[in-house]
DNA sequence: AAGAACTAGTTTATGCCTAAACTATTTTCG
DNA sequence: CGAAAATAGTTTAGGCATAAACTAGTTCTT
């Protein structure tokens, strides 16, 4: 009758339902990538990387300097070189001087890069569509708000020993 | 604002609601991830693909074949052979001949790399139950199954993209 | 104004990961 | 049986990712 009779008092049986929970996210979120990866290989010849660097500039038609990329994919900048010069000799993003400062780029999409990413936009939705088509509305947004929780503790919780926001 | 809501920007409102939820998920993934890289980097001066390659052998005492390994860890053959080298090299496991097939290799933890999986193991347990430490249980277990429809799904559908009458 | 501290971007060394080609063994089956 | 198909594992070529060291330009401090 009493089931916490367990053999060690403290906590010990209840943490692996966090960590079945992380190898099951692992699992789902690698799931879909290899899909996605495929599909961009297969359809467009380019990967998630050069998808997701395009897809950050896409909304700033003005451009973004390459430590903004670093910091909005959550990347190493020397990552971001490597992409951007991927990019730069297919010719679908430009680096551009910034004026009043001599160090840094000004990257951009160009047109060929704009057209290019459109394409690639619709079939990237259509494949996560497809990914979470098992879940109802409902459930879609319970996932998306019990994330954005995880999210947060994360963000909250980083360095703790440096406290920059 | 939510930076994930926009980040394929030409449409308007109506975007599904299951790309703002893919954006997250894979946030949440590599935040939580590069947590765990950091403190098996730092702790162990080890990476997360050997511990979860030692992972998979603690729970199967008579070892594994690379083909197996290579099945449960959803990656190529090629990369297993690359983590195995590092782990024979470092002494954490050892190939074993199998008598009855002269191609294969049974992979086995060495009493050193069960000594130093076990205490990564214990490391590894806490840093997820603290990322997911802003969830109650029944959170998790909501999360658990959600996550569970997604990962059946796509388990369902995989490799139908070309469906051939 | 001069030096220190910082910042933007690149390079280097190393490891992970894939797809595709390859070797060497089974297994299948005509 | 014996050729063809399948399987286990490795190698190769190339891209992605990091940390750490580096260059060059900017800002802070005194």
């Amino acid at each position: 009758m009493d089931k916490e009779a367990r053999l060690h008092g403290t906590t010990m049986a209840e943490h692996p339902q966090a960590l079945r929970l992380w190898l099951r996210m692992l699992t789902c979120t690698q799931l879909v990538e290899t899909q996605v990866r495929a599909g961009l290989r297969e359809s467009f010849a380019s990967t998630l990387p050069r998808f997701d660097l395009l897809a950050q500039l896409e909304r700033v038609p003005e451009g973004m300097k390459m430590k903004d990329l670093s910091r909005r994919m959550m990347v190493t900048g020397g990552n971001i070189t490597g992409i951007t010069d991927q990019l730069v000799t297919e010719g679908l993003v430009q680096r551009v001087a910034v004026p009043d400062d001599r160090r840094a780029f000004r990257i951009k999409l160009t047109a060929k890069g704009r057209k290019q990413f459109g394409a690639m936009a619709r079939a990237h939705e259509d494949w996560i569509v497809q990914a979470f088509g098992s879940l109802s509305d409902k459930e879609v947004s319970t996932l998306h708000r019990l994330l954005g929780k995880v999210k947060e503790h994360s963000h909250n919780t980083k360095n703790l020993s440096t406290d920059t926001p």
